[in-house]
DNA sequence: GTCACCTCTGGAAGGTATTTTCAGGCCGGG
DNA sequence: CCCGGCCTGAAAATACCTTCCAGAGGTGAC
């Protein structure tokens, strides 16, 4: 009995039809049929058992088995594996063409990963684009504050929400605003101490602006998170925090990536407070768990 | 030989680790561990088989069975085949780069990089663990609806606020509710033609359910937007949207991937709406921008 | 505290897929 | 025409996967 061996190489990588052309000559017949068939559609075969790829090239489960074994594989099982991950490889390669727009005819599966696409983008570029001395003097200035308004409308509005939402729970006094007269109203009531942060993608929201000057005439320290560092709400701000701006298209509103973005610092912006006073803040956390577990049903 | 095609969801794609997080909640401790073997380290788990994989973890064959089962293969032949794939998959697109958990003393520049890094897989995993029949077909019924009402408390109230000023932006009548009273006296309201969407990282936010209930009695169209298909919500859902579930830790509150995995999906909802109805979502956009203009200062 | 019930779990039986064995057939050479 | 080697596939043997079942462990009711 011969034994061919196919060189001292482990198993194969995804050169698997180059592998398949280099042995073809020292096939046999059935067996190049097989080889051929795996090296034609790996996804496929990697779906067959050992009797089905027979069946299919029309051979026995054994020269299904030899041809495995030429390949560089221990058996049928193996090779199987192998084509599997192939095919997974292969399936990688053609990406979608996420980069594009996403357009009114574009099938719902297209839309998510464009979608999701983006938004990954726009964290990288914001995280990117982060002053973390900025940052770092921010998150100081809130977690020394002795209260913290936070003034934000429409999907700002949300993030301002957000954000208050976060701060209270790790027992800092926060609050949001979304009605300009009432924020205002607030902010007259702000001193040395507080922390006044108006969230605004266009840097020219003149309902946030307005109760930001306010607190920084009266003293307080300001944060600006804006995806226009050289807009008008800077000029009140003691702190800017840039958010990225992505490109918008008809179909994608401009807030949907300037939220991502804002949630992001936001999110930073807690996190460093929740560092800064964790003495208070892990325990406070775990409190407001234990206090809403009634609120959960179990089934 | 007997070939069974499930007719139903394809078995799964890359975005196993996804659905392990998704799942592990409702697995018993053993599938767990044999759960977690798998995602950390699919590769290693592909070369056993069920016996090692049972020895590794220290459990029966059995129980990696009916883990395979509820990962959403017909058994772990077909498991092993899609880790084969999964490792080929990761290996071409290297780094993995497991990042730590955020610590008390990281500098504000890690925090930066951890969350964003954090939200970006979030939002990898939300996609590829997206049921995008179930998204056209809550899509569809959206697109159709007379008036649609979204539930949703603490930080899924503000995601649901968010679509909610979306949808109103292209001429779609909704609402959100965060009030328990509120939310209920309002899905009394609602008939057929009507769409009443919960959204829960839980699944068993009994503030949120009762409404959908409500709802979902009266013969509205009911959508669920959870982390836990497996949960509570799920029971009067017409059509439920999975949110991933990522690992939380201490200075990193649940609230803050499911919030990003979330806002993803409703994302494709109203991206998934504004198509279907382009023709009068576009000129309400324009509008809403036009009418908005005025409040923004010029420098 | 005890009991009943239900779920989880692993051992072992049962079935399927893969591997090995082996005998027949094809083909070229004598 | 006969012989011998190699290819080939059927079937046995084995390995692997799946299913079934009974015991263990935990949970809630009384």
């Amino acid at each position: 009995m011969k034994e061919i061996f196919a060189g001292g190489a482990p198993p194969a990588p995804a050169a698997l039809a180059a592998k398949v052309r280099t042995l073809a000559p020292s096939m046999t017949r059935s067996m190049q049929r097989v080889a051929e068939a795996v090296a034609g559609d790996p996804a496929g075969c990697a779906a067959l058992t050992v009797t089905g790829l027979a069946e299919l090239t029309g051979t026995s489960e054994a020269t299904v088995v030899r041809t495995a074994r030429l390949l560089g594989y221990p058996g049928y099982r193996d090779l199987r594996l192998a084509l599997a991950g192939l095919a997974a490889h292969q399936q990688s390669g053609r990406a979608p063409a996420v980069t594009a727009d996403i357009a009114v005819d574009d099938p719902i599966a297209d839309v998510v990963a464009k979608l999701a696409y983006d938004e990954q983008q726009t964290l990288a570029d914001t995280a990117a684009g982060l002053d973390t001395v900025q940052l770092g003097a921010a998150v100081a200035a809130l977690a020394a504050a002795r209260r913290t308004e936070i003034y934000g409308v429409a999907a700002s509005g949300l993030v301002a929400q957000d954000l208050a939402q976060k701060l209270l729970r790790i027992g800092h006094v926060a609050h949001a605003h979304s009605d300009p007269h009432l924020a205002v109203t607030n902010a007259v009531t702000l001193r040395a101490k507080d922390v006044a942060i108006a969230i605004t993608h266009s840097g020219s929201t003149g309902d946030v602006i307005e109760p930001l000057r306010v607190a920084f005439e009266h003293g307080a320290t300001t944060i600006a998170v804006t995806g226009r560092p050289d807009g008008l709400v800077s000029a009140y701000a003691d702190h800017i925090l840039t958010t990225s701006t992505a490109r918008e298209s008809e179909l994608r509103p401009a807030a949907m990536s300037s939220r991502t973005s804002q949630l992001l610092v936001v999110d930073c912006l807690f996190v460093g407070v929740a560092q800064r006073t964790y003495e208070t803040a892990a325990p406070a956390l775990a409190a407001s768990y234990e206090a809403l577990a009634h609120r959960h049903r179990n089934g």
